[in-house]
DNA sequence: GTGGTCTAGACCACC
DNA sequence: GTGGTCTAGACCACA
């Protein structure tokens, strides 16, 4: 598996679980109706624990990122991803608030800013490319 | 004081007050040199614990946005702000990342996310205006 | 067969397919005496397990709706249906508080709920009018 | 606490402890902004794991009956409860449909249903008078 | 073998 | 003291 945790972080593994595996789907190495290990073997992957990976999965099914079959596992949404809605445009919105405000305080332009933000954004949905 | 709290969010409260402590710095509501209050008056101000106010402020502190004098109290940063140094490029990266990320699996197009981004930096650092 | 199976659901399948036999006795699309498909080919024309099926059967079997003949295969029961008993009408009860309390929490009336159980069964006892 | 487990039923602990604590609000014996135990402190109470008592709180915060602050615990939501939204609607329907079903099969008529729903509606929402 | 549930015990951040 | 997170290990229902 292509994820990597660091355990060291601040940021609860689960946590971090969750953001690769948001942003797997966002560069198409993974697509709808891709199934993703089971919590165990995931788990043992990563050497953590089931019930973190599992909280992770529960995370993103919650949201209609995932969906989790009785038997046959967990898989990526096939029908269609959840859209940008108004919890999520809030989440967004106070997000980048915090980042842009320290960002302007630290002398950073609001074009660098935008430009930054484009660039992330960029690099994540083209990073499928190089697995071609 | 112009601040909220909100008790009920999942965001720690001395963190939702280091945020609006920057973002306050952000929009020149508080320029450099500019007085704080005390860590008493802010904390029955908004009705929470010393601890909470005061850890806020020893993180701004440590960040380089604030200076603590012993007995004069705490002023808004007189000699410049810090810079954009490696340690925020990496934590600004790694929140536009995560964000991004989402925005992406939502739908939401490049150019999209990084008007947001633009629009977001600008009402912030146009806040000030209304307060003149 | 008529009957629809939602693998993505988290009720389990043999009890999906057991709520379905017994509103196909409701509606009267199944009548006392009438066949049923054999475990196999039921399984087959579902696409699911064996074993599912049969757990299916003979949790209606358990209660009295079905008869299960080793060799002529399994028919609705033929000799009138179990009635309403202490033990069904104490299931009916706690399944019927768990979904009022929440009914009457969410700002649903008692005459809105009463009514809403009265047209959930009678759209299910006239359903077998349109095979007609 | 006025709760009670059946730890030998089939339905899963934390499921019992929702139901119960929906009930307790439909019947105004939890008022909106009322406190409610900690789950160390239930918990004990009830011979069950904090774990538990955490799952079924999570589900009720998810729902929107229940928030849990930093630190003063967990509260009944005090700014007016969820709507009957799409979602409850049909999960409604489902219940009822399952239960009106066999409730048809053993020979309860249409009005019978419908009285015993009421009449478990109205016993749930008085309940908390007994209390006065 | 899969996820779901429960237990037990631990550490941490927050206040 | 509160909830949040993580670990470890167990049993069960489902398929």
């Amino acid at each position: 598996m292509w994820m990597e945790i660091d355990l060291q972080s601040e940021v609860p593994i689960y946590t971090q679980l969750v953001d690769q595996l948001i942003e797997g789907i966002a560069s198409e190495q993974l697509k709808p109706g891709d199934p993703l290990p089971s919590v165990r073997s995931l788990a043992a992957d990563l050497g953590i624990n089931l019930h973190t990976v599992n909280k992770a999965y529960q995370v993103l099914k919650q949201d209609g990122f995932l969906q989790v079959h009785r038997k046959q596992g967990v898989v990526v949404q096939p029908g269609g991803m959840p859209g940008t809605d108004a919890a999520f445009r809030a989440k967004l919105a106070r997000g980048i608030r915090s980042l842009a405000a320290e960002a302007a305080v630290r002398g950073m332009s609001e074009t660098e800013f935008a430009e930054q933000s484009a660039a992330v954004y960029r690099q994540l949905t083209t990073k499928g490319e190089d697995a071609k």
